[in-house]
DNA sequence: TAACAGCCTG
DNA sequence: CAGGCTGTTA
């Protein structure tokens, strides 16, 4: 526990989450519970627990991985990292930085062990042990020791792989019936379900075939280290033990806590983490000079690698929680699935998320950010999400002439873009319009970062969390701070997550692709789209204009806008319309029959070119029709001398209003164009 | 009186 | 296309 916690050093209530006394309400379930005490008593018994200690620790810290190589002071991570490293130097596995620098808390067990291969295979056994006797698990002990490390990997992978499966669709069914049973153990959220059982299962038996595999790599280190200089093997042994024990107890509580979320990712984590670490076993039979130099740069990398992925994730996802996180802290979480954002929104001062903004996002930000940035000032609505449409997307704003710059149905989205951007983006775009909707609209997004796992499990969940956010953010800007957004960040066990809900607006005011799907502004797309809609409709409502407008936040002055906008067109429709029936009656037409509106008309390009000059859209005839019905009420008005009637308009006004049609459903594609 | 349509003007 | 103005309507 008095292990060097710097962690004030990684963020400001680091202090807090270790003391009961605090009420901190970032982490609670990492408080003082197997987390930190995991950290301090460190047992090389498990250099993946090891590292899957670290990469909380160090996702708990607001610095990114390359805090652990190299910042200079305050990374007791790195610090841990070489400890654990050189400890493994001088006295082999058996060694732990944690005996270093342990008060020596329960220096109970005295136990000289003779045969170092024979106690670490007890120890980690015993591990096992505890393991499988926690419930929902079930008896995992009966697989071979002997399995390969290549059948271990296959299996903990197809495991993983199964367990994203499976998750998906429960999830938002869970979410949906009001929310998973948590396992937290505090709460008392009885209704677990068997899917969480079986997954609890499987993480178990994840959890084993990584434990063999770690035993094999113990072993492999063993044998070198015994090779190299055996007499320190027992130095530390005693303490060691001490140590390692709890930490089993620790790794089986952690498992029992029900904090299967967490463990899936980091056990998802550790299992890449495996890998490398097996490698880095062989390397160093091989070199087993270079050793301590290779192991630290091995833990190291594998470790930037599992925090990176963790932290990141959690960083970049509209919540920094993942799914499963969610899923699984705790029933409030669930319950207020959707109001959470707002409060997290609202919970969180700007103030909050500039101190807190860590280098990492900024420069991930730095990905979306667009040279056109509006300025957070802009905003002076309530509205977090800001609205100024970077004039990199559009359309008659650069050329009006341009050609589709947006196919209609283009797909640019790759699906394993896992950026929360991407992910927050397109599922906020599937829960408006639904999966078959077009992304068209949505301009292109820079590749993804870097991650392409398969993440499309939380794409929904991103989106959500996204959506949740941009739609609640400008209710929250007026609100205060609620109880609600307190309780939701403190059971989502993450550190990060008030960072996330303020940073996150932030983000996305500084970011016009974040932004995009909520306009506050009309933009010279929406400009032609509703030229486009004037096809089908000239008299909309504005019900119908929200509808088809869904990215834009209506308010007042925008409806007026957008009204405005079809009644200029009406106005220019009619104009045209008076225009060529005069012009008929001047050419002596003497039947209306004859007049007609076709593609050919000069009535019609004139219209064409007004309401579609791109003339990248296809005039339905129906509008055809209409402005031949139009044109005709035009001619028998001025052929009955109606319009001597200053509003003799007004009749065919009324006719034409009813020959409105529906506008296409693909009309409500958000940013059709 | 708010909201809207329409007309006029720039 | 926006803004100002007027008239109508609920």
């Amino acid at each position: 526990m008095n292990l060097s916690h710097p962690d004030q050093n990684m963020h400001g209530a680091g202090d807090g989450c270790l003391e009961d006394d605090k009420p901190d309400v970032m982490f609670p379930c990492f408080r003082r519970n197997v987390y930190d005490e995991s950290l301090s008593s460190y047992s090389s018994g498990s250099i993946i627990s090891q590292l899957l200690r670290k990469t909380i620790h160090s996702a708990r810290a607001l610095d990114e991985s390359h805090f652990y190589l190299s910042s200079s002071g305050g990374a007791d991570c790195s610090q841990e990292d070489q400890n654990s490293v050189s400890s493994k130097d001088s006295t082999m596995e058996a060694t732990s930085p944690g005996a270093h620098v342990s008060t020596g808390v329960n220096p109970e067990q005295e136990h000289p062990v003779p045969d170092h291969l024979q106690a670490k295979r007890a120890r980690v056994e015993n591990i096992i042990r505890v393991m499988a006797g926690s419930p929902n698990s079930r008896q995992h002990g009966e697989i071979e020791k002997a399995d390969t490390d290549a059948k271990d990997v296959r299996e903990s992978r197809e495991a993983y792989r199964e367990n994203k499966r499976k998750q998906r669709l429960p999830q938002h069914q869970e979410h949906g019936a009001g929310g998973p049973a948590s396992r937290r153990p505090g709460s008392s959220n009885s209704d677990s379900c068997n899917a969480k059982d079986e997954e609890c299962h499987k993480l178990k038996e994840q959890l084993h075939s990584m434990q063999k595999l770690l035993h094999q790599l113990q072993e492999k280190f063993l044998q070198v280290y015994n090779q190299e200089d055996p007499e320190q093997n027992g130095r530390d042994e005693p303490e060691v033990n001490a140590q390692r024990d709890p930490m089993g107890e620790n790794l089986a509580s952690h498992y029992m806590s029900g904090e299967e979320d967490f463990d899936r990712k980091t056990s998802r984590a550790s299992v890449e983490c495996k890998g490398r670490m097996k490698a880095a076993g062989y390397m160093l039979q091989r070199e087993s000079p270079n050793l301590q130099e290779t192991l630290k740069q091995e833990l190291s990398r594998a470790v930037n690698d599992c925090v990176d992925r963790v932290f990141k994730k959690a960083t970049h996802t509209g919540l920094d929680v993942s799914p499963e996180q969610r899923m699984c802290s705790s029933p409030e979480v669930h319950i207020s699935m959707v109001v959470d954002r707002k409060s997290q929104a609202a919970g969180c001062t700007q103030d909050q998320l500039q101190e807190e903004e860590g280098a990492e996002k900024k420069r991930s930000l730095e990905y979306y950010e667009s040279p056109s940035n509006q300025s957070p000032q802009d905003q002076t609505e309530a509205l977090s999400l800001v609205v100024r449409k970077p004039e990199v997307t559009p359309l008659g704003a650069v050329a009006p002439t341009v050609k589709r710059p947006y196919p209609v149905h283009q797909t640019p989205f790759q699906f394993n873009y896992s950026t929360s951007l991407h992910d927050s983006q397109i599922l906020e775009h599937l829960l408006k319009y639904g999966p078959h909707s077009s992304f068209g609209g949505l301009p292109c997004i820079p590749p993804s970062m870097d991650r392409t796992s398969p993440d499309s499990v939380d794409l929904t969940w991103d989106a959500i969390a996204m959506r949740s956010k941009v739609t609640s953010g400008h209710l929250g800007h007026h609100g205060r701070p609620s109880a609600l957004g307190a309780v939701t960040v403190d059971n989502l066990c993450l550190p990060h997550v008030k960072i996330e809900c303020g940073e996150l607006q932030s983000m996305a005011e500084r970011n016009p692709y974040m932004s995009l799907n909520i306009q506050e502004g009309l933009t010279p797309s929406h400009l032609k789209k509703a030229k486009l809609m004037f096809f089908y409709t000239r008299y909309p409502s504005s019900n119908v204009l929200k509808t088809y407008f869904p990215d834009v936040k209506f308010n007042r002055c925008i409806t007026s806008q957008l009204i405005k906008w079809f009644s200029n067109f009406r106005e220019f429709y009619y104009i045209q319309m008076e225009k060529f029936a005069r012009q008929a009656i001047a050419d002596g037409v003497s039947d209306v029959k004859d007049i007609t509106v076709s593609r050919d008309s000069e009535l019609f390009r004139a219209l064409n070119m007004h309401y579609n000059k791109a003339n990248d859209f296809h005039v339905p005839d129906r509008f055809l029709e209409v402005a031949e019905i139009t044109l005709h009420e035009f001619y028998n008005a001025i052929a009955d001398t109606k319009d001597s009637d200053p509003s003799w308009k007004k009749a065919i006004y009324k006719v034409i209003c009813k020959l409105d049609s529906d506008v296409p459903e693909e009309f409500k594609t958000s940013s059709y164009l």
